[in-house]
DNA sequence: GCATCTAATGAACGCGCGTTCAATTCAAGC
DNA sequence: GCTTGAATTGAACGCGCGTTCATTAGATGC
């Protein structure tokens, strides 16, 4: 059976195949794709390590298919920017980047760390998916240099630092800690806002 | 015979000792220190496995001498830091930044990536000298804030902001590209300085 | 040229790896 | 309650892992 398949009936496979991914994912982002075995990850779900093979044809396409999927709602999501002026929308790349990036912290570390891991073949892929976030950011940046409202030397680097910029949170932000989401948006937009706007 | 340790006498071991470290580090940063072997490390050393053992105690002892004498290369640049205003200082943090992450690449993938896979004493050890860096970039915004020159809501957010977009030159920057590392430095340096000042 | 001593070898240890597959379990459909 | 077929088991495969250690090689100091 493919993975992720689902039938009409109450098999077990409707039941464990989300939950390989689940595990996967955990223990992929706490201890890094090389160091996990699929026996770690069979224990996790709670089965044999053979079962595995039910539901992924091998480790490679496991984390193949978390980094895929993981891009694809990235993707997705950015699609439905609202449509604005430039610093409209440079403001809710903002928030929407630093809002998923903090509702799924497992996925964007996975993403982040293990593009090395992947072959050639997926890495391309993977690859090529994060040039298309990368190019929608500058779109907008793009449009606002040529509307006036920034002044940016280099739309790519800039890009470039903003996305760096907003992924840093997910390193040192804690729920329930000295500040809260809304806060964390509100002056990192206020940063970038200042960045790409001529003082 | 520890690691390091030189010898008065052409032994083998002042030559092999850099090489191992040499080897170690480039092979984790391009692998991850959970997919390199020490074999793979001796092949490149032109030793047999074995051998590694005269000169790191285990593969943990490698990986956390090179992060930690890279964390305190990183230190020692810091602390000569000239004398400045706020703004000054702010500026050379960022080009010395910059400058040491495009010369020091492999070390500072690893110090970025391999936290994870040390041992809760190293662990922690990198975590501090870590975040007296962090501490070190604070100060200077601190200062500023308390001049009158920076306007920042929060100088430990700014802090991991600042630090997280110079980290991201990295990701991109290639030698001999479209960008000069001096045209790097004045942009970066320009969007930092701005994010940092009232508009 | 012998004694000394370290660097290096190469075999060995037990272990866990990713993956396969025949055998078994077990719910669904009739 | 029997048949069907997918889900799962559990053993097995060959392999490479980190590390140890008795042995050898080879330069150093006398």
């Amino acid at each position: 059976m493919l993975p992720g398949m689902a039938r009409k009936t109450g098999s077990h496979a409707e039941i464990t195949g989300p939950k390989v991914r689940e595990a996967a994912l955990r223990l992929f982002a706490q201890y890094g794709y090389a160091a996990v075995s699929m026996r770690q990850i069979a224990r996790e779900v709670g089965v044999q390590a053979g079962a595995l093979y039910t539901y992924t044809t091998d480790k490679q396409a496991l984390l193949f298919d978390l980094m895929r999927d993981h891009m694809t709602e990235v993707l997705g999501g950015m699609s439905v920017m609202p449509e604005g002026s430039p610093g409209e929308r440079l403001e809710w790349i903002v928030r929407y980047h630093i809002g998923y990036n903090l509702s799924h912290k497992d996925g964007v570390f996975i993403n982040y760390m293990e593009l090395r891991n992947l072959e050639p073949e997926n890495h391309k892929v993977i690859s090529g998916l994060r040039r298309r976030y990368e190019d929608a950011v500058e779109a907008v940046l793009v449009d606002g240099q040529e509307k006036g409202v920034f002044q940016i030397p280099d739309t790519r680097l800039a890009s470039m630092a903003v996305i760096a910029m907003l992924n840093g949170v997910n390193t040192w932000y804690r729920e329930g800690g000295r500040l809260s989401q809304e806060r964390v948006e509100r002056i990192y937009w206020n940063m970038v806002r200042r960045a790409v706007k001529g003082a």
